[in-house]
DNA sequence: GTCTATACAAAGATAGAC
DNA sequence: GTCTATCTTTGTATAGAC
């Protein structure tokens, strides 16, 4: 699934994601990104006809990269839960193993209500995706014996992801570099029983 | 400690840290602040001679008066660690109550690398302080038996914050009006054995 | 201490040449 | 598809009157 999209517009997406990773939605702008990319201001207008629309074709794209992930993990019938567990949380560490680096939509939730309606309904529908997705492997992992905590699945769930995305934002304040893969193993512990 | 700021300084500092609750740092500007004040945008210069001066000035208030009470429940010998930790999440619970405003420090985490230094500053120390705070109420739990988890106190202490801080980030996106509660008392549940 | 007026830069966006 | 040039708005900040 292309989308019909071309090599440069792939391009500004990539930064465009990058930079609001780093810096969140308002900071950046048409000229940060052309800069990077390699072009100029208005040329970025000829790919997506405001800010608001390219914020919102970033966004969706890094959710349904990752729901697509998710799906195909949930569905594998070689996946344990806990080898789920483990695949959730790589991204989470590989941007914790940056210096500047956090989840996108962790960045523009910060910014929540600066945000274009479009932008936020993405957000929104990233964080309920995976906290669904969670308390479905959380649950499965229960019933296989995998896992063993106490408490609603439904709630460990938001309390994974949470932890989680707050593991990223607090790590790239503080700079303590083992936050996030020492929260990531006290959660394991906590569900693995 | 007045700090000799007037009516004016500290209604324009209570402005700001609720619309940067709201919105984060670089969505807001001087004549948004000034707008509610209820004066122009060139007087707020008269009282903070540029953005960055006011950012830190706000924030060093917020980590301060925070940092007080802390140090005064840790200190109250009448105080239990549970109370303790009950009274830490206080003003999580508050803020998760409305459906706009989060942390302070966890709107300004969110877009980090676009904040000046000194912001940058106050917000690390804020996390810092928090975690360091947290580590030293776990283990006077664990001493006098009124907390029994596994694992190390600092991991949990840092564990406990990134899941209040990210509960209110991803609970005003998704709306979820219970789930700083939940996740309140999952943290309470997993610390008191 | 607050105001009007203004300077100056940067933002998002458009028009039209190539 | 990219460019230059331009428009309009908004941002931070300053000067100086009151």
């Amino acid at each position: 699934m292309t989308k019909g999209r071309t090599d440069t517009a792939v391009k500004i997406m990539d930064v465009a994601q990058e930079l609001i990773q780093s810096c969140g939605y308002n900071a950046i702008s048409f000229n940060h990104i052309a800069e990077r990319v390699g072009i100029r201001k208005p040329s970025i207008i000829h790919h997506f006809p405001n800010k608001e629309a390219l914020g919102q074709a970033v966004v969706r794209r890094y959710r349904e990269v990752f729901a697509a992930v998710l799906e195909k993990v949930a569905e594998a019938p070689d996946k344990t839960a806990i080898d789920a567990f483990d695949l959730y949380c790589t991204p989470y560490l590989e941007f914790g193993g940056t210096p500047d680096k956090i989840c996108l939509c962790g960045a523009l939730a910060g910014e929540f209500m600066a945000l274009p309606e479009n932008v936020r309904a993405e957000v929104a529908r990233f964080f309920r995706e995976h906290i669904i997705w969670l308390e479905g492997i959380l649950r499965r992992g229960v019933e296989s014996g995998d896992f063993a905590f106490k408490g609603d699945p439904a709630i460990k769930a938001k309390l994974i992801l949470d932890a989680l995305q707050g593991a990223l934002i607090v790590k790239r304040a503080t700079g303590d570099t083992d936050q996030v893969t020492q929260v990531v193993a006290a959660l394991r512990d906590s569900i693995t029983g």
